[in-house]
DNA sequence: GTGAAAGCGCTAACAC
DNA sequence: GTGTTAGCGCTTTCAC
């Protein structure tokens, strides 16, 4: 069955052309007679040829590959097996697919600092992808300084060389508390660590919206990982130590918001009776959670293809800009 | 900033070598001289030299590569979204960033049907590692007999000619069932697609613990998507029509059992009381659901590590075999 | 409209 | 212990 690889000089004899036909042929240049490039490609067909891509990119001095890097803040649990970091992945690769390349998935772990050396110039991939302003902004920016293109997933409103596309957590989180103002809470929780960029912009969304309403609210902030676990725990210290002095909780994450709710039931707060919580993110299991999960939704979708485009434009010489993705409260049981 | 970029030629003549002697220090290969490979190698680092992949892959016919392809089923609704699924994938990577290699992400859609010829013959990756049996088994067969290096996570005890690595299904299934009846209940409820392989070999299980028990259970097969959409339907119309007549439930996903626990805990229906559930993956949420979930642990991390190793040997030429991994039943409040 | 041939940057066989 | 050189398979310039 497993018969020899055929090089291109192969068909090309196969087809009676020369090799800079048959590769003309192949990649329909229109310099070529109708007929003989349908032959060609009917061979190839047959004969389930395919170029060798490692030649094909050495000569082109390109590779049609865009890695992405996965880039975790160096102080957080928060891992890759985080639901929402795993559906942007997801989301930028069908993004990715779609304009027709292919996508390395990477992390520091290969890359090593020097991005830029080994993605670019090790030509490994045309450009670079970055999920999380997180744990090394240095290489991010050191890459992008020695000329790698590259976008990032993370917090627009940061000044940077590089185009950041992300939320509108400001938005996000001005929606989510004004919600839970109205619903009538009045002493609300934050839920999450404030130094992140993107969960500092939701914070600041948080205070403005307390600032605004009538009458006035009683905010608290518990600066915690974006995790499951230290969101449970920390509720439950909160009620073992304070009591029940809150009435309303905004969450940086919905793994950060369902830690907290689990950690109320158990203590038999009802949720939303006696605290309302809006997550962030919408993830699947925001839908599934009882209480379902108010949340606010972030459009990964069309961020991935937001930072393919980008990126792409980046490959053509385009300047590019940072860029906001409108977010969207989805209220469920849990704030109502 | 921007740079030339460096090639071997021109560090082997910054280091006053050539470029075998460079290619070979580079390599760390023991002929050249301690001294020599020390300073080409400074000079490597200093000016953050890398080789270019491209031209290394041609000449050594050999990528470093290897592709992970997401197959999933044709009639599921089931995504690449699925928290399990994505946990998979994510232990994969790390198996194959630790054996040094790379991860190129992909998927029926750039691959299209001749994945031997797309990632093989086109020199994309040096081997394949298919996750689950699904949608084209006949792309499988068709890419092993065509001689591609390719492992598959699956049912292992499915007869192929690739290895198959993947949980013991059978004694989860018995395990989950075996632990209901243990805790009294008796009239058991499987929700799961049998039809599908690994699924089929819990649903196995599932059985054999109801015949093996005393007293007999009563047994009822509900078949449907493996999505918590579909579970929670399934669960609501089930009541609808004919009311509470079970009293436990083995799930075949832990996305499965929630989707069933939701529908439960909407009609007032107590969990464990009531109602006895074990799901099956023990993803993240199973912790954080309330009640907690139990569940049947799939060990993906050292099924990942499996995978890997047993598509290396196969590069290595030796023959592979299928592998079961050993599960572990986690109880927790949603069954006892 | 098609072909001949150079060359992308690397590795290793062979020479010394 | 190190250097010279051929060649991996493709694309494209230049020639006809």
């Amino acid at each position: 069955m497993e018969q020899k690889k055929l090089k291109l000089a192969d068909l090309a004899k196969l087809a009676g052309v020369s090799t800079s036909t048959a590769s003309r042929a192949l990649n329909n240049n229109p310099v070529i007679k109708q007929q003989t490039r349908e032959h060609v490609q009917l061979l190839a067909k047959k004969y389930n040829f395919s170029l060798n891509t490692a030649a094909s990119r050495l000569r082109l001095q390109k590779t049609n590959v865009i890695a992405v890097i996965i880039n975790l803040d160096a102080h957080t649990e928060q891992s890759i097996d985080d639901p929402f970091l795993l559906k942007v992945v997801s989301d930028i690769n069908q993004a990715v697919n779609r304009r027709g390349y292919e996508l390395l998935l990477s992390n520091s772990y290969m890359a090593g600092d020097d991005w830029h050396g080994y993605f670019i110039d090790g030509r490994r991939a045309d450009g670079l992808i970055v999920v999380g302003q997180g744990k090394q902004q240095q290489n991010i920016d050191t890459a992008a300084k020695n000329g790698a293109p590259l976008v990032v997933w993370g917090d627009p409103k940061t000044p940077s060389n590089y185009p950041i596309v992300g939320s509108n957590n400001y938005v996000g989180g001005y929606q989510a508390t004004m919600h839970l103002l109205e619903q009538g809470a009045s002493k609300l929780l934050f839920l999450g660590d404030s130094g992140h960029a993107e969960i500092g912009e939701r914070y600041r969304g948080f205070n403005n919206a307390l600032e605004a309403h009538q009458p006035k609210g009683v905010a608290k902030l518990l600066k915690i990982d974006i995790t499951s676990q230290a969101a449970y725990t920390a509720i439950n210290n909160l009620l073992r130590g304070e009591g029940l002095n809150f009435d309303g909780i905004v969450a940086c994450s919905d793994m950060v918001a369902l830690g907290a709710l689990k950690a109320l039931k158990e203590r038999y707060v009802s949720v939303p009776n006696d605290v309302r919580i809006v997550g962030f993110d919408d993830i699947a299991m925001a839908d599934i959670s009882h209480p379902s999960l108010s949340s606010v939704k972030q459009n990964t979708r069309e961020a991935a293809k937001l930072l393919v485009d980008k990126l792409l434009n980046q490959l053509n010489g385009e300047e590019c800009m940072s860029q906001e993705v409108e977010i969207e409260l989805v209220c469920r049981q849990s704030s109502q």
